[in-house]
DNA sequence: CGGAAGGCTGGAAGCGCTTCCAGTTTCAGG
DNA sequence: CCTGAAACTGGAAGCGCTTCCAGCCTTCCG
C-alpha cells in the first residue's frame, strides 16, 4: 500500500468532465442503464479507462440504498463451534451463490455478548441486504430480533421451537431413519443411538429418525446417549453405552465425528467393527473417509445447504417469493456397517 | 422481516428535531464528542431511545469514508481448499480482533475468475479498510494488486518470491526442524519426509526446515517427497516412500492430514507406529488428537495468526506502524513418536 | 415540409451522516 | 460589572453516486 502520493481516487465527475458529458450520462454508462447514445457510451467507456476509475461502493449504496453484501451469522456460545468444517463448507457454497448475484459475504460470529450485538445492529440497521441464521440456540434471541428485522432473513436449519418462513434445512430425520435401518437390514436388532445435543433441532430430528425406524421394524428404541457432536463426547457416550448395554450390536451416531470417537472407544475395547458392532455416522465429514475403519456415514449436502440458503436470500432481496427447502441426504456405506 | 408496515427507517434529522438540538449536536451525541451540554447529550439520548433510532452505517461510511469493514480473502484455484478447518480457525481469530475494533469481516474466496475480480475491485475502490491477504499461489496476480492498492494489506504466511511489508506467518522452519530433531533424538537416523506442495512457502520452510536438522546431525536428508497437504497424498507418498526405501525408519509429514494418511498406508501395510516407523505431523489439527495412534505434531497457533493478523491491520488502519511478525511453534507429542 | 413521438441530455434534488466554522453563550477572574 | 477564554451551537458544505424530470434534438411518417 501507500507507496508515494495519496493519489485521490478519481470521483465520475471527473471521468464525466473528461469524457464530455454530464454526470448523469456517465451514470448510465456505468450502470449500462439505456438512453445514452453510442458516442458519448463510448467516450465515457475511455474517460473510465484512461483514470482507471472504480465507482465508490459506499457512495453507490447510499444512493440505491442497497449494500451489495449478504451476511453470515453463526450463533452459538462458543465461537469454537465453527471450527467445525461443517461451516467451512456451507461458505464455499453460500460464497459462491452470492457471488453470482455480485454481493459479498459478511462473516458474523455471534458468540460474545459483543459479537451478538453487533448483529443485532446489522439486523436493525439494515447493514446488509439480508441475512442468513445458523446454528441458532433454543431461545436465541436473535431469532425474535431477525422476526423482527425489516431485512430478509433466511434461516439454515430450523431452530428449536421456531417456524421460520424462510429457511433452508436437510433432511435429518429421514437419513437418520435410512441409517437405522440399514443397521437393521444387516440383522442388527440391539441397535443404540448416540445422539447429539437434544436442545438443537438437528439433535432432535435425527434421534426422532432412529426412534421412528427401530419402532417401525417392532424393536425397542434404547434412550438416548446424548453428545455434543464432538469426536470426545462420542468416544464418552460409546463408552457409556458399552456399559449400560454390552449386547450392543449396532450403534448410530448422529455426527461423524462422535462416530470416530465411538469407533476409538471400541477399538480401545477390543470390540471389533464391523463384526461385533456396527457403526454409521451422520454428515460425511472427511473424517469418515479416514477413520479406521471408514464409517459408513449419511451424506448431506453441505455446500448445496449454503447454495441454497444464499439463494433463497438473493430471491428475497430481488422481491420474489421463494419457498422453504429440505434437502436430501442419502446413505453412502463403508466399512464400519 | 416485513410484518406491517414499510415502517421507514428514522433519521439523524428526526431525532435531532425531537430532541430540539441541531443535527450537528445529535451527531456529536452519538459519536460521543466533546462540546455538548449535559442537558442536549440527555434530550439527544432520550430522542434515540424513543424512537428507536439506528444510524445508517452507509451514510456514515461516506461521511467518514471508512467502511467499517476488513476483508479476508483466501486465495487458491480451488474453493474446497478453504474446506480446510485451518482456515476456519484463522477467522475465529481474525474475528475475535476485529470485533474489538468495531470492524465487520468479509470474506472473499477468491477461487474464480470472477472472485478474483471482485477482490480486484474490493482493493482498488477501497471497499474496505483494510485486507488480508492468505493462501496466495505461486505468482498470484493478487499479490501486485495488493502492493499496489492504497488500502493497507496484512499477508497471512509470507508469499513465495514475495516480501511484504506486513505479514505475519508462523515459524514453519523451526517446528520442521524440532520436529526432525525429536526423531533424530529418538534414536532414527533414516528419517524421510512428506513435503506439501513446493511452490508455497510453507511447503519450503518446512521442508527446509527437515533439511537442517538432518544435515546438523551429519544425516543425508532424503529427496522431497511431496503431497499437497492432504490426507491421500500423504498416504500416497507414504507408499511411494516405502516403496523407494524400505528401511525408513522415521518420517516428518508437513501437514496433519499427510501424517494420518501416512498412517493409514502404514497400517495397511503390517507396520508398527511408532515401533517400526516414527511419524510426526504439523499442525495439531483435530485430526491428530484421533488418529490411531495420535500423530505427535508441531503445534501451530492457528487462531493467534488471524488474531495477530487482525491486529495488525487494525494498526495500520489505525496509522501506526507495526511489524512483522513470526509466531512460534511448540512440539506436541503424542503416541505416534 | 410540418409535426409528433421518442430517444438523449444535463440540471438538480436527494441518500443520511460528519465536520468545519463562525457566531453565541457561559463564566471565572479582575 | 467588564473582558476574554472556553464551551456550545447550528448552518452549511460536503462525501460520491443515482435518478427524476423538463427540455432538447432527432427521426420518420403523412
Amino acid at each position: 500500500m501507500a507507496q508515494g502520493v495519496p493519489h485521490r481516487q478519481s470521483t465520475l465527475d471527473e471521468v464525466a468532465e473528461l469524457a464530455g458529458v454530464s454526470r448523469s450520462v456517465a451514470s448510465r454508462v456505468l450502470n449500462n442503464a439505456p438512453h445514452v447514445s453510442r458516442a458519448k457510451r463510448e467516450a465515457v467507456e475511455r474517460a473510465v479507462h484512461q483514470l482507471a476509475y472504480v465507482p465508490n461502493p459506499t457512495a453507490r449504496a447510499l444512493a440505491t440504498r442497497q449494500t451489495g453484501a449478504a451476511a453470515l451469522v453463526v450463533s452459538g456460545e462458543d465461537p469454537s463451534i465453527f471450527a467445525d468444517p461443517f461451516f467451512a463448507k456451507v461458505i464455499v457454497g453460500a460464497s459462491a451463490a452470492l457471488e453470482e448475484a455480485e454481493l459479498h459475504l459478511m462473516l458474523c460470529l455471534a458468540a460474545s455478548d459483543r459479537g451478538r450485538r453487533r448483529v443485532e445492529q446489522l439486523l436493525r440497521s439494515k447493514g446488509a441486504d439480508g441475512v442468513m441464521l445458523m446454528a441458532l440456540r433454543e431461545d436465541d434471541p436473535l431469532a425474535r430480533l431477525a422476526e423482527e428485522a425489516e431485512i430478509p432473513v433466511v434461516f439454515g436449519g430450523r431452530p428449536v421451537g421456531l417456524d421460520p418462513r424462510w429457511y433452508v434445512d436437510v433432511d435429518n430425520l429421514g437419513g437418520a431413519r435410512a441409517a437405522t435401518e440399514y443397521l437393521i437390514s444387516l440383522g442388527r436388532t440391539r441397535v443404540a443411538t448416540i445422539c447429539g445435543r437434544l436442545d438443537t433441532e438437528v439433535g432432535r430430528a435425527r434421534y426422532r429418525g432412529y426412534q421412528d425406524a427401530m419402532l417401525a421394524a417392532g424393536l425397542e428404541p434404547y434412550p438416548p446417549e446424548a453428545g455434543d457432536f464432538t469426536e470426545p463426547s462420542g468416544a464418552a457416550a460409546m463408552a457409556a453405552l458399552s456399559a449400560r448395554h454390552p449386547e450392543l450390536d449396532g450403534v448410530f451416531a448422529a455426527s461423524d465425528n462422535m462416530g470416530a470417537g465411538a469407533l476409538r472407544t471400541l477399538r480401545d475395547a477390543g470390540r471389533r467393527v464391523p463384526a461385533d458392532v456396527a457403526v454409521i455416522g451422520f454428515d460425511d465429514l472427511a473424517v469418515a473417509r479416514i477413520s479406521d475403519p471408514p464409517l459408513t456415514t449419511v451424506h448431506q449436502p453441505i455446500e448445496g445447504l449454503g447454495r441454497e440458503m444464499a439463494r433463497m436470500l438473493v430471491a428475497l432481496i430481488n422481491g420474489q417469493a421463494p419457498t422453504p427447502l429440505i434437502l436430501p441426504t442419502r446413505l453412502v456405506t463403508r466399512a464400519s456397517a
